[in-house]
DNA sequence: GTTTAATATATAAGCTATTTATATATTGTA
DNA sequence: TACAATATATAAATAGCTTATATATTAAAC
């Protein structure tokens, strides 16, 4: 499993794409969709979830929809039209943090001090 | 310039990654080189990266040799054989943290949302 | 000649996103 | 009947960082 240290910052981004691509979704479905899309290296706990979901909702990113299931309540978190454009904007800031990483990462020593 | 919530937690890992490629540096030359890589988008502030330098000296992972040059200190850092074994830990550990990134990001659409 | 930018290291206070712990309740499985 | 899985939620504590501040020299600009 990735250290949370790494992760730290980019569980926004994360949820806000997820919402993006697999449409509106549930707490625990979403927790779910990272442990599997990442297979377990990266774990979304509720006590950093909700708090995202509920900031997001206040900031008019995303509206929710309760729905009863099996006398369980699942209330589904989905983008507006300005949550749309928050998650292009982070997701660009992403990808550039994603290529600056890289660049570091794959720097091979220099010859001088071979 | 890539905010700072993202990069939090990986500016250790990469002034491990710079001493191990660069071979022995001081502090200023190592905010340079960060800007430098990544074209100004992640900046090293000396509040996080002194003492960043001094945890490592403190746990082992660095040695400091000082050296007067033009009436200036410079301190140079080493990786000790403890400090290479983190450096390959941290760079695996973020190796695997950019690869779950992009398996989020890559994320396309299903159709059967489409 | 004097101000400003660049070089160089350092620390303390404050912020904020997260972890950890805790609470509650139902359903399915062993 | 107990345990795991499903489902949401919050409060206290932590930790890594930013911001502000301090100090000192050299080079460049004006």
């Amino acid at each position: 499993m990735i250290p949370t240290d790494l992760i730290k910052g980019s569980l926004k981004t994360i949820v806000l794409k997820l919402l993006k691509e697999e449409g509106p979704m549930h707490g625990y479905a979403i927790t779910r969709k990272v442990e599997e899309l990442t297979e377990g290296k990266i774990k979304l706990t509720y006590g950093a979830l909700y708090p995202i979901l509920h900031k997001l909702e206040k900031d008019g990113s995303l509206v929710t929809a309760s729905e009863n299931f099996n006398n369980r309540i699942r209330i589904y978190y989905a983008l507006t039209p300005k949550g749309h454009t928050v998650v292009a904007d982070k997701i660009k800031e992403l990808n550039e943090f994603i290529e600056s990483l890289q660049r570091i990462v794959d720097t091979k020593p220099r010859l001088s001090h071979a």
